[in-house]
DNA sequence: TAGTAGTGGGGTAATTGGGGGT
DNA sequence: CATGTCCCAATTACCCCACTAC
């Protein structure tokens, strides 16, 4: 709340997405690639994914837009 | 390191919980269109089953209270 | 600066999903 | 009605090595 410069998202790594999912992190970095998973490269290249997405896909909230 | 993520609930694949069961793994995916089974589902589209929920059906006393 | 763990990238085998039939 | 097995296509898991993260 008064944290000054504070709007950071916490961030999860592939491999804690992986566990939570009960997955392969290369199975999370698969989602990433084909878009669906929101991911943030860090300078080096590697991913990072929001939690709050992460939960959300967890508790089962369907996708928006998607329609057919 | 930190592990920001312990709201984690222990996931079963498709193949374990038909082990469990001593059942085919196309059971189990039965038993989860049926709704007798909660499952989550991966981005994939494959399923994964709550390790807490299986053991209460295996040791004979199936939740009542459980979400679908 | 060095060292260990994790990650990215590509490729291949195993599992899973869905429908249909016994 | 419930379960096991057939088909096929898609998804996932494990193999390698090079680079990043801490």
């Amino acid at each position: 709340m008064t944290t000054p410069v504070e709007n950071t998202e916490a961030l999860l790594t592939p491999s804690e997405v992986a566990t939570l999912f009960r997955v392969d992190p290369k199975t999370v970095t698969r989602w990433a690639k084909a878009g669906k998973l929101s991911s943030i490269r860090t300078l080096g290249g590697h991913r990072r994914y929001r939690e709050s997405e992460v939960r959300e896909l967890l508790s089962g909230v369907p996708m928006q837009g998607g329609a057919s």
